[in-house]
DNA sequence: GCAAAAAGCAAGAAATTATTCGGAAGAATT
DNA sequence: AATTCTTCCGAATAATTTCTTGCTTTTTGC
């Protein structure tokens, strides 16, 4: 599936506030309800849009803590990774997590309600993990930006 | 403002799934709809949520490289943090801008097409900001998780 | 170059949902 | 005990979503 140029702008209208009505939509983009309902549903079902959610004030809800870790792995096979892939993911604390080009395996970014809660964490949950090396880990002081819209 | 259980399991719900109607999700948390309804708008209200957005298939529209760039600055006075801060803000290829702790000074996460955008990006926008000493980036090979909601 | 097929769109109808309102029940305060 | 405050509910209605139909435009094949 091929987007055209009414795609594009429908995507990133959503980006960025998902709760616009399909009313509004179509006035900013010059075409029917019917029609931007249908391009809506399309893009949905062909995976252009992978969810709608809502982005919570992570202060207000007790994440006090952002931090950044990265993994060093004792070893690089294929099941390794693999592994270490599964099990960190289980983890509710770990957010994102990516392997990585360059001098680390991993990055990972951690969101907990305090540091005390991520010393707990590392201890008994991360460091514990087979195959894991070593952890260093880099704490977030403060968030200048924080997006989930990308500009294409 | 205190949440109750009920808002606890609300914003739960929303931060997964935030197309549910207001009717589903009054009978997953046996309440009426009018009492649902009123729970979200005083959420909203009270910025515990802070908006709802659509998350799009990041390489389907064109994004082909996530990077993490660690950015060390020259001097740490509040006016130069400030403006690199206000400055690398504005830039839409950066997705997240945190301060740090320890060795470095602001982290960097960076959306681009492709190695070549990421490229141009560099020399022409970030390296060239005022006060940015050096800049160490590396790049994502895959993405294994990524998350939105928080565990609270 | 023309006809058939496909895709896209607007308008309206039907179904669903969001929103508002009055009032009841319970908790906290005086 | 009275009062205020909050939360909740059901019902009404306002608004929106969703679907259908028919028309127009574009594409494809001959």
């Amino acid at each position: 599936m091929e987007l055209d140029l009414t795609d594009i702008k429908l995507l990133k209208l959503l980006q960025e506030d998902a709760t616009m009505s399909t009313k509004e939509i179509s006035l900013k983009l010059h075409k029917s309800i019917a029609a931007v309902h249908e391009r809506i549903k399309k893009l949905k079902k062909s995976g252009y849009i992978k969810k709608t959610v809502a982005i919570l004030d992570r202060q207000k809800i007790g994440i006090g803590l952002i931090s950044f870790s990265q993994v060093f792995l004792k070893a690089h096979t294929f099941e390794v990774l693999n592994e270490f892939e599964e099990e960190v993911s289980k983890f509710p604390e770990v957010m994102e997590c990516y392997q990585m080009a360059g001098s680390y395996d991993f990055m990972l970014r951690i969101a907990t309600k305090d540091m005390d809660t991520y010393h707990q964490f590392l201890r008994n949950k991360l460091a514990v993990l087979p195959h894991v090396n070593t952890v260093q880990t880099y704490f977030v002081l403060s968030e200048t930006k924080s997006e989930t819209a990308y500009h294409f």
